[in-house]
DNA sequence: AATTTTGTGATTTTT
DNA sequence: TCACAAAATT
């Protein structure tokens, strides 16, 4: 059977999936079915016949959106019937990029060998703690933090250390430093961080130039989805890629770029693109089957205040108006989240309304906390969707470094992981030792360790230790690296070697531990045990032969585990979501609660202090992005009270910008006081408390518990105290609870700079902290 | 080595 | 405020 492009698609939308042009671009706002004509357009590409599906390369920006467009494909051409040799590549830059790398790395890079892993976050700050310590940095110091930004900076750029000059007389180039040991670090551990997977993967395409022929002629179609948060190295890699038959499609809106702070560039799709490719076609989908008039209305009109933008305004399918959307306003923040869950629950028992059809987004995270509390008072059943991921748990993360050691004998994090967990009595010391003997032999610490684990000089307790885990190492070792092993094989090993090292019961004691605590969190266990399965299955799944893929093995999936996120697909249970705005991208729900919209929280005080008005744009795409998830009813909502700098809540700018002239919500009855005097007792109260500790050895105030030592004012002063009211003069004298006595040097609105004239220097301080005060003038 | 106390500082987060 | 990490304590 055909498919019938033009029955099953909108007029742009079979413009856009049966178009020719050898250079696209689909420009489709939010809910105007652009992955509906991706999957489309990769099926006309597919029956056009005069390539190889498995000649395709389509990119997308997340793996759960690569599975999902999997998925469409292999319905839409199996049920019309239609015979295909393979399928196309379905995947993220990374994934793809790895595949590249798996071939590629080892032979044109020293210094890795073909088991190299993935070093994720964690490895990461392990790594820039080690730097610290060899530096004599404090590694928590905003100095060294703000050297390790400049590395990522530097790394989202794609730049090398070659790339950047170490010019010593300048402080601010130690960065370069610390990114030189970076990468040494990584390279000694056998491992690519995020950022080389594709800064290598460029550069090997760069170098070679029979390299980057042969993978020219391998791919003839790219597609990238979401491009409008591709950044300059990813475009610059398909580039590469292409030589000047294939070709190329596009699809994203410009509206929607909300990743700019990791690179993402949307001039590339706005400008670049077009000037890269003259010969570029367009076509717009404006048409949104989602939201109702009414809801687009309200966010057109906020994106609208975008400059910079082409514009573009969404129409609803069919004209339907709907509701109107709701401002909701609340004195406080905890007022807000019990309004809001009568309101879900009135929706939940009056009109038949789902609970999962109802999601809450929030600018930031710690937004989400008033709801947690509320939910469970009305008996709603909630979700917080995406926080934190199966593969980030300790215990998975545990069962991780275990099997990370059998592959990659040179990550020694992995096995001081592997030390802890269950405890080994490894200290600093015994390390040293242990690392000095590997050295000597020349060997890796792990190969040393499951090598010669008879000959180890260590205390008897260490030596137990370690030979009962290299004995288990060495026996599942001898399975895994086995060629033309049956996964169930590998699995059944690996379970047995968790047993043996003592994962299993140690993980077991601290569930019991948690039950008898009356936690209702899962059993870590059950997650060690998920972990198996998961290896299993992706061991089991046969891969299509395609020439690039290699056999699916253990080393396939660790580097495969590093790069999933949250796999945890929506379970179908009947639940509110609760989610930030960036992670709502791509999804939708009839209705939508935007908690939060004021001033300061969204759009965020960061992006109100960038003078150059980038940062506020994007918060206000950010905002676009929230509202086009509503498909039936959005809820906009705000409070009044105060922040913890204890400035009063304002209605978000954008709430204005989007058409509601809103008055601010400010209760008399707000806890907080002006009353100074109670500062100023309070204070003196601390002071007396202090002098007499010696004398008394108790703290009246805490009910008779032996009181150690009070040197932090702002644990003792009440919260409805501040001195935000204090105003400030250049000159004044400010005391600091951590940093001493120091001088007001400059001033802006909401900071205030002093010089502390030791060894703090100057810090800038948010008026209104409660760590410091105004002495004298 | 585990627990308590103190310091700190406060986006977004995929890969 | 509140959570988390680092330091201090037993």
């Amino acid at each position: 059977m055909k498919i019938d492009f033009e029955k099953e698609l909108n007029q742009q939308q079979y413009l856009a999936a049966t178009s020719n042009a050898q250079y696209l671009r689909i420009v489709a706002g939010a809910g105007t079915g652009k992955t509906r004509t991706l999957t489309f357009r990769l099926a006309h590409l597919i029956l056009r016949g005069d390539i190889d599906p498995r000649q395709i390369v389509a990119i997308t920006f997340t793996n759960k959106a690569a599975k999902e467009m999997r998925e469409r494909t292999v319905k839409l051409i199996s049920s019309y019937d239609i015979e295909v040799p393979g399928l196309p590549l379905i995947m993220t830059f990374h994934s793809f990029c790895l595949l590249f790398l798996r071939r590629e790395l080892v032979n044109h890079y020293t210094g890795f060998n073909q088991n190299f892993t993935i070093a994720d976050e964690d490895d990461q700050k392990d790594y820039f703690k080690k730097i610290a310590d060899e530096m004599k940095y404090t590694p928590s110091s905003t100095e060294f933090k703000e050297y390790i930004n400049m590395v990522h900076h530097a790394k989202t750029e794609g730049k090398k250390v070659e790339d950047l000059v170490l010019d010593l007389d300048n402080p601010k180039n130690v960065y370069v430093k610390i990114f030189q040991r970076y990468q040494e670090l990584l390279a000694e551990a056998n491992q690519l961080d995020f950022d080389d997977i594709l800064i290598f993967t460029k550069e090997i395409l760069t170098k070679d130039e029979a390299c980057r022929n042969f993978y020219q002629r391998r791919f003839k179609v790219f597609m990238i989805d979401e491009f409008q948060d591709t950044n300059n190295i990813q475009y610059d890699i398909v580039k590469k890629f292409m030589n000047e038959e294939c070709e190329l499609c596009v699809v994203g809106d410009p509206d929607q770029t909300i990743y700019t702070w990791r690179g993402a560039n949307n001039d590339l799709i706005k400008n670049k693109l077009k000037r890269d490719f003259p010969s570029l076609e367009t076509v717009t989908l404006d048409i949104n089957y989602r939201s109702s008039q009414q809801i687009l209305n309200i966010a057109n009109k906020l994106i609208a205040n975008n400059t910079d933008r082409e514009e573009k305004n969404l129409k609803a399918f069919n004209n339907r108006q709907g509701e109107e959307v709701e401002v909701i306003s609340n004195l406080s923040q905890d007022e807000e989240a019990n309004f809001i869950a009568r309101k879900i629950k009135s929706l939940h028992v009056h009109d038949d309304v789902k609970y999962s059809d109802i999601a809450i987004i929030y600018r930031s995270n710690f937004l989400s906390r008033s709801f947690e509390k509320a939910f469970p008072k009305f008996s709603i059943p909630y979700e917080i969707y995406g926080s934190k991921g199966f593969y980030q748990r300790e215990e998975v993360k545990s069962g991780l470094a275990y099997l990370r050691i059998l592959v990659n004998d040179a990550d020694e994090l992995s096995l001081l992981r592997v030390f802890k967990y269950p405890r080994r009595n490894i200290g600093e010391k015994t390390l040293d030792s242990l690392r000095q003997q590997a050295s000597l032999k020349n060997k890796t610490l792990i190969k040393y360790i499951m090598e010669d684990y008879g000959q180890i000089e260590a205390t008897n307790k260490v030596k137990e230790n370690l030979t009962s885990l290299a004995l288990a190492y060495n026996e599942c070792f001898k399975i895994v690296s086995l060629d033309d092993v049956e996964p169930k094989k590998i699995v059944d090993s690996i379970a047995e070697y968790f047993k043996k090292v003592g994962l299993f019961e140690y993980f077991d004691k601290v569930d019991e531990e948690n039950l008898s605590k009356g936690s209702t969190g899962d059993s870590k266990v059950d997650n060690l045990k998920e972990l198996l399965n998961a290896l299993k299955e992706y061991l089991n799944s046969s891969f299509q032969d395609d020439n690039l893929e290699t056999p699916c093995s253990l080393i396939g999936f660790l580097l495969n585990v590093a790069l999933l996120s949250d796999q945890d697909q929506l379970n179908q249970e009947d639940h509110v979501l609760l989610m930030t705005g960036h992670i709502s991208k791509g999804l939708e729900f009839p209705y939508v609660f935007i908690s939060g919209m004021v001033e300061g929280y969204f759009p965020s005080s960061h992006a109100l202090e960038d003078s150059k008005h980038r940062a506020i744009q994007e918060e206000r795409r950010l905002c676009y992005v929230m509202m086009t998830r509503a498909k039936k009813k959005l809820f906009l909502s705000y409070f009044g009270g105060r922040n913890f700098s204890n400035d009063l809540n304002l209605p978000s700018s954008f709430l204005k910008e989007a058409g509601f002239n809103l008055k601010p919500k400010i209760s008399f009855y707000s806890t907080y006081k002006t009353d100074r005097s109670i500062y100023n007792q309070i204070d003196s109260l601390y002071s007396s408390i202090n002098k007499n500790l010696d004398n008394f050895g108790y703290d009246p105030y805490y009910q008779n518990k032996p009181v150690k030592k009070i040197n932090s004012p702002s644990r003792l002063v009440s919260s409805n105290v501040s001195n935000s009211q204090e105003v400030y003069n250049i000159g004044d004298k400010i005391a600091h609870v951590s940093y001493g006595v120091g001088e007001v040097i400059s001033q802006n609105e909401r900071f205030i700079e002093v010089d502390f004239k030791n060894e703090h220097g100057v810090k800038k301080l948010a008026k209104g902290f409660k760590a410091f005060k105004k002495v004298s003038k």
